[in-house]
Parts: structure tokens; sequence; C-alpha cells
DNA sequence: GCATACTCTACAATACTGATACAAACCTTG
DNA sequence: CAAGGTTTGTATCAGTATTGTAGAGTATGC
């Protein structure tokens, strides 16, 4: 159990990271790199977060930023979450196409170790949304249509499937233990191949605040009602694929609950019904969320006058 | 019998748990991590709640936390709605009755932050390999089999799969990234359904120190001599279904490469090659390490010598 | 009466602390 | 390109903290 509460003492650390301990106490005095707790008598105690930092720094490092720079470089990424360049050496114009050589390059040995460093890093730097649009899913789906004519990329796939599934269940799982909004059931009506797509978007989600629950890909349609009789939920999210215009609309009126398509359009789609709660998500990943948050805060509204009385749940 | 009012003197707890009694009292001394009742006359008696207690000092302890951190981490987790109520029900006889009941009630409620709780505290109080033996897989495999009969429990099936996905991915990850052992190589030939138990081995192993790589469902056969050609492992983990004795016989032949089976054993492998170095993992969740750890030393001393000798784990 | 437990002090093995020192690598600058 | 400075990782040291265990002396329980 990864307990925020949890502090190490520098050995710990240096073992996690294989940093010197001398190394690290260098660090936070030549540089104030890291500020960690301390016991009474002095002893430092390092949280999980720290941890976290020290393997940034090395990734940092690796890239040939001086330790003396990487404390602005750091902090300057902490105060604008999204945009900033990161190091300049790293993106001299496309901060992609590094993250791109290197998930290529892990990946090939498949080392899972290293490819969650990048990764780690290029989320961390960026944010999961923007990361995911300009290198996660592109390469992803690269990868996946490659591995369909050429057997010898069949093991890339394989591995970046799933070390992105153990990712991002991962992090959806840390998100989802400290959220405390509305309740969104996410439907992987589209198997295998919505996987990723699917902890991504239950990824964001959770992130923002939402408790998501999953449900994988053994589930249909019509299972639905049963299901929305066991719980409560607030929204219901679902991939575009294998969802038949009629039937989602009966659903919809049954259980009376907003609806999220996510995933390309197609025909019928752009034709749905016009006079029941179903969206579509944006394909911008941060966008997500303030559609949602927005078309929530509208049929809470609506709720209260229209259906007053009845339980937000159907019965 | 075992009624959770049940005390035990000092000397019990040390047996139960390993620690030296001496150490207990010291741990009560100076950091007042237990507090026993006490006899009149001032010996210590402790609780049922006692042991787990010390269990889970042990389990902080190995993550190489000070011990006098850890009754703040445990404090903080007990302020927590889930951790402390099994108190009772868990010991009365069988503990894994109180767990099945809680994950029968989180995944009716599509609940997977109650889930993760229970989870944890399971793995926590005992052991990821005893949790999973008692408790997870025979639930899993119950709701598989329930799911194809029943459609109104395919939501549970679908939910707890995405759960354990995604629980065990991330533990996965962590712990392969303090893992520095020999490198494994672990392909789930067997796609979807065994997606859990591949996850579940490549926690245990990563646990234990080794490097685990771990390859998807679009993997067969075929492609396992390119891929061991980008990247060097000391052995392969493959699970029963999908292999095919002559083909695995050649792959063995030609990389070299000490290859562990897990999973039923089915017809073929009875006759399973007696002079290639193939052998099967127990059932035993507990006990792969240590038939790994032995068939990979003998292999490492005797590279290529003739192992016709043992048939230790083979069978 | 013998095994077990109690308290308290002591001790050895680590681990951590700040400070200083030094060599190699990396810069300026002339 | 050479001289001189800076940066950075590591080594060392003396002093202190932490932590498991040992022992002495005493009390309890069956």
């Amino acid at each position: 159990m990864a307990d925020e509460t949890a502090l190490f003492p520098i050995g710990t650390v240096s073992e996690q990271t294989g940093v010197n301990t001398v190394t690290l106490r260098a660090w936070e005095r030549r540089h104030g790199l890291l500020k960690p707790h301390r016991t009474p008598k002095g002893h430092r105690l390092y949280s999980q977060q720290d941890v976290e930092r020290v393997k940034q720094v090395l990734t940092l490092l690796e890239q040939g930023i001086p330790v003396s720079r990487i404390r602005d470089v750091l902090d300057s990424n902490k105060s604008r979450p999204m945009l900033l360049q990161p190091a300049r050496d790293i993106q001299t114009d496309n901060p992609w196409r590094h993250y791109r050589a290197l998930f290529q390059r892990w990946i090939r040995q498949l080392d899972a170790r290293s490819l969650e460093h990048a990764f780690n890093e290029a989320v961390s730097l960026y944010s999961l949304e923007l990361a995911s649009q300009k290198l996660v899913l592109p390469f992803y789906r690269q990868l996946w249509e490659q591995q369909e004519l050429l057997p010898s990329t069949a093991a890339d796939y394989a591995f970046l499937h799933e070390f992105l599934c153990a990712k991002l269940g991962s992090r959806y799982l840390q998100h989802n233990s400290r959220a405390n909004g509305k309740r969104l059931l996410i439907v992987n009506t589209a198997g295998h191949d919505g996987q990723v797509e699917t902890l991504l978007l239950a990824n964001i989600l959770s992130h923002h605040g939402y408790q998501v629950s999953l449900l994988g890909a053994q589930t249909t349609l019509d299972h639905l009602p049963l299901i929305l009789e066991r719980a409560s939920f607030d929204a219901l999210v679902l991939p575009n694929s294998a969802c038949i215009p009629s039937a989602l609309s009966i659903l919809v009126e049954i259980s009376r609950l907003t609806v999220f398509l996510f995933g390309l359009q197609n025909e019928w789609t752009a034709e749905a019904p016009e006079n029941l709660p179903i969206y579509w998500l944006p394909e911008e990943l941060g966008e997500i969320c303030a559609a949602i948050d927005q078309e929530l805060a509208k049929a809470g509204v609506e709720t209260c006058a229209d259906k007053a009385g009845f339980p937000s749940t159907i019965q």
C-alpha cells in the first residue's frame, strides 16, 4: 500500500533511486533540489513525492541538463502545469520527438522500467492529456496498425498495450481513491481494442475528481439496466462502437441518466436524438472534463426542477 | 474457538510474527507502537488485532520506513474508513469469509475504491500469494463461470476483471521499478482470459526481485525468436495453453533459454521433453519464486552442461 | 520450581549528520 | 590551446541517532 503518509530515510531513497546518499545531501545543500522533512533530531524524511522528484531529476540529468539548473526547470513547470517548454535542450523544436525516440527505444528493448521513466516524465512535465494526445495515443495506434502488417512488431504492440494498461490502471486507482465528485460509470463495450482509451478516459475523469467505476469488455448495453439498479451513478460514459441508437435511446429513457459518448463519431451519431441527454465528448482530451462538468451542472439543475421528488437514480 | 476476545502473552505473539519479545517491548517502550492489555501484575496481553498490527509493522519495515515513523503511518491509515473495521469478523474462524463478503458487496455496488481498500488490507495482512489463492482467484473464477450462465453477473465479472488488471498492473510496475534480479519475459499467449493470472505472476516475480517484462495477448510462439534477439532474458515464462510441444522444443533449442510453464498441466505436458530446460511452475503460488530461483541457479552454474539428472519441477 | 515475563541499563551495529577535501569534468578567458 | 576557475560526484571523519539484542535482577504463573 502506497501510503501518502509514508516517509523514508535517506538510505531507502538512495536504494530506490540509485543516487548516493552523499549526493542527495549535496544536491540539497548546494541547490536546494529537495527539502525533506526532518525528525526532531535532524534525520531527513523523504515523502513519496520527493522520491518522484529525484527520479525526475535523474531523467533531466540524463538529458544533459546541469544539476544547478534543474531546480528552476522543475519549479517553473510546477507553477505552470500545462504548456511551458521543459528544459531547452530536449525540445529544440518538437518536445515529443524526444519522447517518441525514447518510447521507441524502450519498447524495442521491452524495458518496462525505462519506459515508465519516460512516461512519467512526459506526463509530469506536461499533462496526461497532452502527453496522451501528442505522444502515447499516436504511438499506440501506429503500433497497432503496424502490428497487423508486420509480425515483427506484434511484440512491440503487445508490450506497450500491457504497459499502458498497468500504468493507466495504476493512476486511475490512485486518483479514484481520492476522488470525491459525482459518480460516473464508464463501460468499455469495445473489447480489447478499447481498453487503453477507456483507461485513459478513466484517468482523466478521476483525476478531475469524478468517482469513476470501470466496466470491462464483457458488458453489453443489455446488461446496463440491471447494473444501474444496483448502484447509483450520475452519468454514463460509453464508447461509440457497439452503440445501437435505438437501444441507447431506450436505455436513456429508462434510466434517466445523462450519457456521454466518446470515440469517433459515426453516421448515426450525427442524427442523435436531440431531446435526450446524450452528448459527444470533445476529441480534445483537455476539454473533456469541462464538457462533462457543464452538462452535468445543467442536468443537475433540470433534474431538481423537472422531476422533483424522484431520487436521482432510477428505481 | 479463537474468539476475537482471545489474548496472548508476548511469547506467543513473538512466535506468530517472528519478532523477538525484546523487540516487541522495545517498540512499545520507544515508539508506543502497541498498547497491549496488562494482567493485574503487569504481564502483557495481546489481542488478535495487536498481532495483525505487528504484521502490518513488518510490511512497512520491509518498505524501508523507519520504525519511529510507523506509528504515524498506521494511525493515519486508521482514521481512514475501511482499514480497521475487520477487527472482529476476520479472525473468528475463517478470515477469508470476511473478505469474500466485502468483495461481494463492493463488486455488486461497482465501488472500486472500497474494493481496493479491502484488497489492500487482505494483501497487507497476509500476502499477495495467500490472498490470491484463498480469495481473489477463487472469486474471480467463480464470477467467470457464473457470468457465462447468468447475464446479470456479467457486470460483476467485467468490473472485477478491470479492477484486478489495474491493481495488479499497478503493483507490478511498482515492484518492477525496484527489481534488480534476473530478467524474465512473461508472455501471455492465453489472451484476455489469462490476463489476470499473468499479471498476478508478474507481481509475485517482480516482488521477489526479478526484472519482469510482460507481453500481452497478441504474441504467439512464432514471434518469440525475433523478440529474444532484441532483448536479453534469463528465462521465459509461458502459460500452458497454446503451447505446442514441438514448437516449444524448437524454441528452447534455438534460444537456449530456460522456460517455465504455468497454469494447469494438460496431456502433452506429462511427456514434456526431458532433456530440455522446461519446467512446470508449482500451483502453490508461494512456492513459485523458490522453484524459479532453484532452476535458474542450477542453469546459471551449469549453463551448457547436461541437466538430464534432475527432474525436480517437471513433471 | 521452572518457564515465562517484567523493567532497566548497556552495548554493538548501522545509519545519519554536517563539514571538509579532492579529483575529474566542464566551463571561461586570455 | 593553455591557464585558471567552477561544477559536481564522491571520500572521509568525528560525532550523534536509531534500533535490535543481551544481561541482571526480580516477579508471576502453572
